[in-house]
DNA sequence: TGTACATCAGTGAACGCGCGTTCACTGATGTAC
DNA sequence: TGTACATCAGTGAACGCGCGTTCACTGATGTAC
């Protein structure tokens, strides 16, 4: 069947407007279903209102497609991210609620998070390459804001800033992946649980060593 | 072609050896590969040495073999985690053992672990309340170890025991699967990484509020 | 002890399906003269 | 201003592939008489 393609061709010179279309339809497909192998080509190509081969007018494949929604989807995490700790003064109350934004954006997108970040070791380099960019980007400045906290003297004495950073972003990715992941786990409730995980993980960056 | 068939035919009554040999080649061609959609019927047959068909007298479908693949790497990991505190009497030392010995466990067995807990959320209603029961052994007995830091007085007053258990399974869980997923991340050393991370997650549980 | 028969463990070939991708093409749009 | 032409944005049909699964079957194994 030949469904009624509404949409209008593009002006010449205009051709590129396809691709962000394009990309939109990706986005949004993405983000019904739960999976990329769960969208087709020709899933993508029926939302925007065009035929399959038209998408390879601007991608070379599959993957160079789910690459561009992968990045974009990295920008929107760190706006998100930035966001989340304007007019917060206090460092550590500033990381505390970057840590509720991460895990909140992980839930709002989950099929986003889950390619970014629990999808199967890369296949082709240059993949990797443009989403570690993007992704370093957000991890940067996550890196800076555990800095503050250090350079306020907020954290205990003698700590490594880029392993605290990692040791709070792997707190927020955990409890984030096994939401998505363990949908049907017997999970307390979710906004008291995550505040509380998010407080325990800046308490173990701040703390001494328990007594013996 | 017809590969030459090694495997002898099971003799009356004994049919049921097949299904523990079909078992044992999807684990371990799981293990290989890193994604069940890379493992296919045929691929286990010709492992085992039979054709396609013959799973079929063991298993209902795909999802139901990989249940039960999963529900033993459930099992095998609570013994791998027993094992880790055997003739450890301080109880926060024993959760620092367990929590290295579930990321270890996670990074020796990826594919496992990717479909235990980085699946997508499951499909069918038996399969989550099958893998949800071998998967809630282990949990059980993760929150019991929590309970002998409680009860020890180790943990801070007034600690929600199942919430602190959560706590340091999101813990694990999450350098487990950052490290499986985003293999070509700049992470420092992995051991003193990972000890890093345990510990600070301890110290979570443990330590007083950060003064304000 | 021999033979007919039921049962069980598997086989071989094929099914329909959706997928990513390719290829030759069409027809509208702009440009040169 | 008119017309030939190059270019560009797409189209339509098909490709080969591997997949999960089904179905009718075969032949060895044990059992009843």
């Amino acid at each position: 069947v030949n469904l009624p393609r509404t949409r209008t061709r593009a002006r010449r010179g205009e051709g590129a407007r396809l691709r962000d279309d394009i990309v939109d339809a990706a986005e949004r497909l993405l983000m019904e279903r739960g999976d990329e192998d769960l969208v087709s080509i020709r899933d993508i190509a029926d939302a925007v209102g065009v035929t399959p081969p038209s998408i390879y007018l601007h991608f070379a494949d599959k993957d160079a497609l789910l690459l561009a929604v992968c990045e974009r989807q990295f920008a929107l995490l760190h706006e998100h991210l930035q966001q989340a700790e304007v007019g917060v003064d206090d460092p550590l109350e500033a990381l505390g609620r970057r840590g509720r934004a991460y895990v909140e954006f992980g839930l709002e997108h989950p099929d986003a998070y889950r390619i970014m970040f629990m999808g199967r070791p890369h296949r082709e380099e240059h993949h990797v390459d443009t989403v570690e960019r993007a992704g370093m980007q957000a991890f940067a400045s996550h890196v800076a804001a555990v800095q503050r906290a250090a350079d306020a003297g907020r954290l205990r004495p003698g700590t490594d800033v880029v392993a605290a950073a990692i040791f709070l972003w792997t707190c927020v990715h955990g409890i984030t992946s096994l939401l998505i992941s363990l949908a049907k786990f017997p999970w307390p409730e979710r906004d008291p649980l995550i505040a509380s995980l998010c407080a325990a993980s800046l308490r173990g960056l701040t703390a001494a060593d328990p007594a013996a």
